[in-house]
DNA sequence: AGCTCTTATGAATCATTGA
DNA sequence: GTCAATGATTCATAAGAGC
């Protein structure tokens, strides 16, 4: 049994991934402090700084990433004076002008979203998780993440019809045919660009909304066990942990020194569990 | 009663409406062509020229538009190489550039979204709806979307069945059930900026681009009756149907004549129906 | 009125082939 | 080599038919 490896970090992510060779990580995934928001917690950048701020730590992310990793960035604009702000815009343009690929944006649609009402918009439900890559090539591994069919397809395979056989013939202009037997002993089906997590509001000291379903999603999705998982702006950990729960090894960085005694305790347990586990596997092999 | 009325133009937005006034239209509500490589079907304006064909249309539509008026704009940017392409983002920042306000994204989630496999990415199930404004202040009726509470709880506990719960992760401590003791005693909540339609599938003639609904609900929480609504790309005269349904004035532009005509006739059902009503009403007062 | 079962089809994407 | 057409892949919904 190989060890899994867990290194919480504190500091800013730009100098201290420097001691990170070339191409190590599988995955990055993070949801960076967000402009302005908690402005005393988390350093405070400016909207108007957001991207200068961003692009070279990202420079660094494009470093440490392998070519066949993936780069998960969730994030969302906040509203100044009334309208979105475009610097989430201005960061993609950017970071593709860095090299990344901007493979596709997914939706995390947050079900239990806070209450509130505002004269002129509606409760914010949704945030962006923004897939990049270093090559058009990367690990994918779409079975880990397939959902439960619909009762629809199910109850339909049952007695498959001729002409759900014949609409192979009939194309339509598009060139458009199904084949429905490819379903026949299926009962899950893959999910969408959009994922659906409630957000986690336990009332802990750390405000961070990111629910742990999130990274754990994107981890089966793009890594497999025993690779290097990282997120450089950690927070309370909660990437981390989704990591060693997998059985990925992490890498945690956060610069605010709070955040990483908290992240160090919430691994804790984890490590604890796998050596346990180690030991027991050792003794059954001793 | 007074009059509705319902103008479907043939020809070019750009040039059809510099007969229109300005400060006219009290909502915009469009979904434009997408762009395509493939030049036969809709005009074909290429992913990289997208931006340069769109901005003078926009700056009429600014200039048509009233001054509390508001512009939703439904779109989605293609795959193209592997990757988005960026011309919805710099679409957005070319019409801030044109004064506009960008208020707001609201997201559709189309839950019977296209099937398909591919070894990089997953189905695609949702699309942009903008918000474009002239000013901060515009005019809002954020009762007339409300949903109802009680029915939609009722309905969705009654349908819901095992693979709901199991792809929900809401299995945190806020989770569904937990809410439900929050919807006793309200009637009426007000939505996200995340809307469910599912696409319409009807084995007609004409395929609607987008489910009436999605006008329908942009045109109830931004105009009130007789208010003047435009759609300048409108195809079938989706968005014309939903205004006429809802008492609301409608003009529709599309360049290809035979999209005119289905759209002409459509609307010629609510257009009977309504000067019977006009009819009933005068003979009552008579 | 309900309920099930049947049927049509949708702004899709990718790899390959042909011009 | 670039660009355009063709074939292969696949799920959720509503309308309609039948009971």
């Amino acid at each position: 049994m190989k060890q899994i490896d867990i290194n919480i970090e504190h500091g800013d992510c730009l100098e201290v991934l420097k001691q990170y060779p070339d191409n190590f990580f599988q995955l990055i995934v993070t949801s960076p402090p967000y402009a302005d928001s908690r402005s005393k917690t988390y350093g405070g950048v400016k909207p108007d700084d957001y991207v200068d701020w961003f692009l070279p730590r990202a420079e660094e992310f494009q470093r440490v990433l392998r070519q066949d990793g993936t780069f998960i960035l969730n994030i969302k604009e906040k509203v100044v004076n009334g309208e979105r702000h475009t610097y989430v815009m201005e960061l993609i343009l950017a970071l593709r002008k860095q090299g990344w690929f901007w493979t596709e944006e997914f939706i995390w649609h947050k079900k239990n979203c806070f209450p509130g009402k505002w004269p002129n918009r509606f409760r914010d439900a949704w945030e962006r998780c923004l897939q990049f890559n270093k090559a058009r090539k990367f690990n994918m591994y779409q079975e880990e993440v397939m959902v439960p069919m619909g009762d629809w397809a199910k109850t339909r395979l049952k007695n498959l019809s001729d002409t759900d056989r014949a609409r192979d013939e009939s194309k339509v202009s598009s060139g458009f045919g199904k084949n429905i037997s490819n379903w026949q002993g299926r009962d899950m089906a893959y999910p969408t660009n959009v994922l659906h997590f409630a957000t986690e509001c336990n009332n802990r000291q750390h405000s961070a909304v990111f629910p742990k379903a999130l990274p754990e999603w994107f981890i089966r999705l793009f890594t497999k066990e025993h690779d290097w998982v990282l997120d450089p702006f950690s927070g309370s950990g909660t990437t981390a942990e989704a990591a060693l729960a997998l059985n990925r090894n992490a890498v945690g960085i956060d610069i605010h020194s709070e955040y990483c005694q908290l992240a160090k305790e919430r691994t804790a347990a984890h490590q604890y569990r796998l050596c346990e586990e180690e030991a027991e596997y050792a003794a059954d092999n001793s």
